[in-house]
RNA sequence: CGGAGCGUAGCUCAGCUUGGUAGAGCACCAGCUUUGGGAGCUGGCCGUCGCAGGUUCAAAUCCUGUCGCUCCGACCA
């Protein structure tokens, strides 16, 4: 490909819509284009890196057994009623009309088809198992779109279903996904790690997520450098004290009403005149959990875990309760509110408390009228609880519940997540087959997902330096670039250019020719900012010497004579491809 | 959905406070010079100042509304 064929439009500096160095790269190198927030237009060199990310994905879908099928993006309302996620996930489904006004959803995600599919034509055990897999646009009403195609409106998305005739079978189908996920991320140059994942709206009992270290991810990982242990913070444990310490010595008095006007969070109470550290003070939410109140405590340190109390719930439609709901449950405004059983009295409120106020004594909480807290408070002997839980988030150095050395905290991208479902979808929607004894059963699901679009970006996000993006050979747009420093037809020096071009495509080598006049800074600098993993250098000095130059984008230089540079460059990509992808991988833990 | 900031040339931005009819750098076009890390000189092109309404003799500038973009938040009572 010539340079000046294709579409290349880099830019100098970086647009200021583009928060983060990523973003900014791919606008910078010309690879995608804003059309309006969270949805872009690839350009010719994003499109061929994101052709070979999806390549990846497939030849190890097609390894791992998995078949490719392509399902419709537009899709009737009633099959997402069918299952029950028109509702819970309805903030993310995109709705459009057609001419007779009739409703149709912008598929986000494909259980409910591929559901459908498999109930129409899998009928027995001897067709199974099967796993399906697409890779297509979805769509999803993201809340807030952010950072390129970090979280898109519009995006590209590998997803897989597994059907299975049993739970251990279904676990080997996992299984085989899990190793096709090592194996892509792997393949893409990019360093991720598995981590124990929330199930979320899409359900279901087990799930990982592989995570991509970066400070500008969305998501928090929890991991111990001792076990190996990792998981989303949604989602993780630790072994933190269960109660606090007993302050008062031996046995605690009565509970005590005591006047605190004015104070309104846990953290007035910890000052003058109060002094009540927070890890004595017990925390008392209300939540709306599907039009009901519900009470939710931790200790006055602790922070809830929305994902963890949504798991408990089995339900993700709640909210925090409004002032005014909180008065009509309790009787007092936020601030003044606790579960202790006499200023319940008789109301009938579920209370859910965290595990780590198991036996807490001497604690400190609201009194349920406004402008009063009771101390002395023993939590087994005063407080009301009708379901325990563990409900916290984990903090960055608490003990790990596996092995008791410190947990970190780090940032992460999410490029992908896999599922064990169970049978939620098969029952709702009818997969059923008919196993060796005649009894029909419901698969046994898996599903799994890989943001491609998403780990383009992600791969930029990890290689990339100051002059731009360091491509992996495995999804560089191409591979070398020929960068004569003359273009006049009748220079050596192009003469020189065009015949490497054509020596290295017959070599099989994805080449572009820089046969642009412009002069050398500026074909070095758009170079190194489109991350070629390759650049030749053909000038009039090196040429006269006989030589050229062969410049790695990750570092490393070497000249060679002109008539050897072919067979040396070619030798060179094919030692890059065979490699992982670029970078060193290390694998295994965060 | 709540809060904050920003919308002026393809990109980065100035001008707005104090109203007087639009600028710089880069990019682009032409010419000359230059040619191994984003060249120099000369000339040129490019704008309904996001949109709509209002105030005014006069609005990029002041007011109102609206749309869009970006960031923060949408557990911690």
């Amino acid at each position: 490909m010539r340079w000046t064929h294709t579409l290349i439009p880099t830019l100098r500096e970086a647009p200021a819509e583009a928060e983060i160095v990523s973003h900014q790269l791919l606008l910078r190198a010309g690879l995608v284009r804003k059309l309006a927030g969270g949805v872009y237009s690839f350009l010719p060199l994003g499109l061929r890196a994101l052709h070979k990310v999806e390549r990846i994905v497939r030849e190890e879908m097609d390894r791992a057994g998995a078949v490719e099928v392509l399902l419709p993006a537009l899709q009737p309302p009633e099959i997402w009623q069918q299952s029950g996620r028109y509702e819970t996930a309805r903030h993310v489904l995109y709705k459009v009309y057609d001419s007779a006004r009739r409703e149709w959803v912008l598929s986000p995600t494909a259980e409910e088809v591929i559901t459908l599919l498999a109930a129409a034509e899998i009928q027995s055990y001897r067709q199974l198992p099967k796993n399906f897999y697409q890779i297509s646009v979805k769509f999803r009403d993201e809340i807030r779109p952010r950072f390129g195609l970090m979280r898109a409106r519009e995006f590209i998305m590998k997803d897989a279903y597994s059907f299975d005739v049993s739970d251990e079978a279904a676990q080997e189908s996992y299984r085989r996904m899990y190793e096709a996920y090592t194996r892509i991320f792997a393949r893409c140059g990019l360093r991720t790690f598995p981590v124990e994942a929330d199930t979320g709206v899409i359900g279901g009992s087990l799930s990982h997520e592989f995570m991509v270290p970066a400070e500008t991810g969305e998501n928090e990982v929890a991991y111990c450098e001792g076990c190996g242990y990792a998981a989303n913070v949604e989602k993780a444990v630790s072994a933190a004290p269960a109660a606090a310490p007993e302050t008062s010595g031996g046995s605690t008095p009565a509970p005590e009403k005591f006047p605190t006007p004015g104070v309104q969070t846990i953290e007035d109470l910890t000052r003058p005149p109060y002094g009540i550290p927070a890890a004595r003070q017990i925390k008392t939410l209300v939540y709306i959990v599907e039009s009901r109140p519900v009470l939710v405590l931790l200790r006055g340190d602790d922070q809830l875990n929305e994902a963890k109390l949504a798991a408990r719930l089995g339900t993700t439609v709640f909210r925090p309760a409004t002032p005014e709901e909180v008065y009509a449950t309790l009787g007092a405004h936020p601030g003044s509110l606790g579960a202790v059983a006499t200023t319940l009295a008789d109301r009938a409120v579920p209370v859910w408390a965290d595990e780590r106020l198991r036996g807490a004594t001497d604690m400190t909480t609201g009194a349920n009228e406004d402008g009063y807290h009771l101390r002395h408070v023993n939590v087994a002997r005063d407080l009301r609880v009708d379901q325990w839980a563990d409900l916290r988030t984990v903090r960055a150095g608490e003990p790990c519940a596996r092995c008791g050395q410190p947990l970190r905290i780090r940032r992460a991208i999410e490029v992908g997540h896999v599922f064990k479902l169970g049978t939620k979808y098969s029952e709702k929607l009818g997969a059923t087959f008919i196993d060796e004894s005649g009894v029909r059963r419901p698969c046994v699901m898996g599903c799994y997902g890989i943001g491609v679009t998403r780990t383009l970006q992600a791969v930029i996000e990890q290689c990339h330096d100051a002059d731009g993006i360091i491509w992996p050979v495995s999804v560089a747009p191409y591979e070398v670039c020929l960068t004569p420093l003359q273009v006049a037809e009748d220079s050596p020096v192009w003469r020189a250019a065009q015949q490497l071009y054509a020596a290295l495509v017959e070599a099989g080598i994805e080449v572009i020719l820089d046969d642009r006049e412009e002069r050398p800074g500026v074909k070095f600098k758009d170079a190194d900012l489109v991350g070629f993993p390759f650049r030749v250098n053909i000038g009039e000095k090196s040429l006269a010497r006989g030589e050229v130059e062969i410049k790695r984008r990750a570092g490393g230089l070497e000249t060679v004579p002109v008539g050897q540079a072919a067979d040396r460059v070619a030798m060179l990509v094919r030692e890059a491809r065979a490699g992982r992808g670029g970078t060193t991988g290390d694998s295994g833990r965060f």
